[in-house]
DNA sequence: TAAAAATACTCCATAGGTATTTTAT
DNA sequence: ATAAAATACCTATGGAGTATTTTTA
C-alpha cells in the first residue's frame, strides 16, 4: 500500500465522485479507479458500495477514512516536528562556562538565543576549564565557554569576546597612583594567577603575554577563581591579571590598571567538537556569529567600551 | 512522500547501514541511497549523518524513526480493523421480528451469530409485520422476521422456518373429540385471526391455504398476537390456526388438531433490502443459511418433529 | 587498502492518459 | 438519454538495476 492510494481514496470518499475527485487529484477519472481498485484488492475489502449511480462509503470505507485522515493529520504533524528539529528550533543544548564567561559575555548571548529559539531547552554548566574540555569530548556537554585560542584535533572554536586583561593592585600599592603602569614594571611583582589547565585556562595566556614582554611571571599563588585572585591581591599576596570586564566587580581594596607595553589581549571563545553535526549547535553557533558581527560594527566600541569604563569606573 | 520511503527509511535507521537493509528490502543499495535522498530532499532534513564511516541518525531522524514506526503501527492496527469490518465481523445489526419468531425460530440463529461473530452489537426490535417493512424500507432495521412469501421489489426474503398451520379449538368444541379435523368442516367456523398488513402477516397466508381448500374463514375477531388469538379461542370467540411451534405455549382450555386436507405450510422468513450491502448483515444471511443447510438434513426431521411434538404434546 | 555510500547510466514496471463501453437513473 | 464509472489499450515517468567512482578509517 502506497500513500498515494490513501490520499486517492480520502479524496474519493470525501468527494463521493470518481470524477470530481480526479479532477482535485489533478489525475484522469479511469487511472483513480484503477488505483482504488488496487487498494480494495489489497484490503480484501471493498470500500465504496458502486450498486447505485451515486457512490456511497461501505462501512469499512468509513471506518478507512476516518483511519486515513488521523493518519494524514498525524503524518503532518509529525513532519512539522520533524523540520523543526532538523532547523535546530527544538531540542537541547548543554553548554559549560568558566565563570568569567557569565559575567559579561554569556548573558546577551543566552538572551538572544532564547527569543530566537526559544523551543530549545538550555542546559548551563560552570566547570573550570578542564573539566570542560573533558566534558566536551565525553559529550556531556555540545559548547563550552572558556579562553582561547585552544588547540585540539577534535575541538574547534571561535572568538566570543575581545578584551584587554587589566592589572589588578592594591590600593596602597607603590604603582597604584600611577595612571598607567609599564609592563617591565612588572617582572619583579609577586603574581597571583589562575591554575593552569592543560592551555585551556588563563593562566596559559596571561604567561605567554608576559613572556613576550620578556619576563616571566614569578606565580607566588594560584586562584580557581579571577574573583579570588582579585581578593588575594586586595589582602596584599601579589598583584594580578584579569579580563576588563571583571572590574565590574567592585572589589575594595584594590585598583584595577591599564598596562602599558602589554601586547594583545584575551579572547573569551566558544568551543565545540569538530565531528559535532547538531541542527540545535548549529543554531546556538549561528546565533553566536551573529552577535560577533553585529559587535563587529564596534570591536573597537565595545572592547574599548568595557576598558573605558573600567579605566574611569575605579 | 510515498509509504515507500517511510518504510525505507526505518529499515535504514534500524540497521543503520544501507548495504544491510537494502538486502533486507530485496532492492539494490543505489535504489535505496537515492530513495532516502529524495525523502530528505523533501523534508529538507537530513536524517542520517554519513561524515563518519558508519552512518548514524540524527536528532531529526532520531524523531521521524519512532514517529514512521508508529504510522506503520497504527496502520496495521486500522487495516486490520478494517478487514473486520470488511468481512462483517465487527460493527452492529438491527433486527426486528414478529412475536412468533422470538418462540422457536430466532433464539438458535442468534445464538450460532453471536458465537461466530462476538464483535457484532445485535439490536433486537419487535413489532408488527407491517411495522418491520416500514423499518426496513427506512433502514431503521437491517433484516426482520416474519411470516413469507412476501413480494416487494426493494426486498428479498429467505425461508427460516417451515411449519404446518395447527388448527385451535376451545377444548369442548364438537370437533375436539376428533383426532384430526378434515378442512371442509371449518368451512362454516367462526374465526379468530391475525389483522391483515399489506401482506406481510400471517393472515394472507391462512386465508390463502382456506381458499385453495375452497372456503373463505369468516373471520368474527382479529387479534394481533397468536396468542390473544389462542386465548379468545379458549373463551369461545371461534377456533384459530397457529403455526405448529405455537403449541409449546401449553395454554388451558384448548385443544391443537392437525387438519387434514390442509394443503400447505406456512413459511417464517428473513426479509432485508435487496440493495443492502452491508457485510454484518451478509454475515448475518450465512449463518442464517447455514442453519437451514443444517436443517435440511432433515427438513423433515425439524418439521415433522415440531408436528409431531405438537400432536403428542397437547 | 577495503568496505560502504554516492554517482552515472540504462531499463522496465506501472502510474497515468485517451478512447470507449457499461451501468444506473 | 445521460452522467458517471469501468474497461481496454497505449504512453512515459521514475523506481530499480549494473557498473563505477568517491570517501573514510
Amino acid at each position: 500500500m502506497e500513500m498515494r492510494h490513501l490520499r486517492y481514496f480520502v479524496t474519493v470518499a470525501e468527494e463521493l465522485s470518481f470524477s470530481r475527485a480526479a479532477e482535485r487529484l489533478h489525475v484522469s477519472q479511469p487511472s483513480l479507479s484503477s488505483q482504488i481498485k488496487k487498494l480494495e484488492e489489497e484490503l480484501g475489502v471493498g470500500l465504496f458500495d458502486r450498486s447505485r449511480r451515486r457512490i456511497r462509503l461501505t462501512d469499512a470505507g468509513r471506518l478507512f477514512l476516518e483511519q486515513s485522515q488521523r493518519l494524514f493529520a498525524d503524518l503532518e504533524r509529525d513532519v512539522r516536528a520533524v523540520r523543526r528539529v532538523g532547523r535546530g528550533e527544538v531540542g537541547r543544548l548543554t553548554l559549560g562556562f568558566v565563570p568569567a564567561a557569565a559575567n559579561d559575555a554569556l548573558p546577551p548571548l543566552l538572551r538572544a538565543f532564547r527569543r530566537r529559539f526559544p523551543d530549545v531547552e538550555l542546559s548551563m554548566h560552570e566547570m573550570n576549564p578542564g573539566q570542560l574540555v573533558d566534558a566536551l569530548h565525553e559529550k556531556r556537554i555540545d559548547a563550552a565557554f572558556f579562553y582561547v585560542p585552544f588547540e585540539d584535533p577534535a575541538l574547534e572554536f571561535a572568538t566570543v569576546l575581545r578584551e584587554p586583561l587589566v592589572l589588578v593592585l592594591p590600593d596602597e600599592h607603590p604603582l597604584a597612583a600611577e595612571r598607567e603602569v609599564d609592563v617591565r614594571a612588572l617582572a619583579d611583582e609577586p603574581f597571583v594567577l589562575p591554575a593552569p589547565y592543560r592551555g585551556a585556562g588563563l593562566r596559559e595566556k596571561i604567561e605567554e603575554l608576559c613572556q613576550r614582554s620578556g619576563f616571566v611571571p614569578r606565580v607566588v599563588q594560584e586562584a580557581w577563581l579571577v574573583q579570588t585572585a582579585a581578593g588575594l591581591t586586595a589582602s596584599g599576596v601579589g598583584v594580578t591579571m584579569v579580563p576588563a570586564s571583571l572590574q565590574n566587580l567592585q572589589r575594595t581594596g584594590v585598583v584595577y590598571k591599564r598596562v602599558r607595553g602589554l601586547p594583545a589581549e584575551v579572547e573569551l571563545g566558544v568551543v565545540w567538537r569538530r565531528d559535532e553535526a547538531s541542527a540545535v549547535l548549529r543554531s546556538f553557533l549561528g546565533v553566536v556569529e551573529e552577535a560577533r558581527r553585529d559587535d563587529a560594527r564596534g570591536v573597537g566600541v565595545r572592547v574599548a567600551g568595557a576598558q573605558d569604563l573600567t579605566l574611569e569606573g575605579v
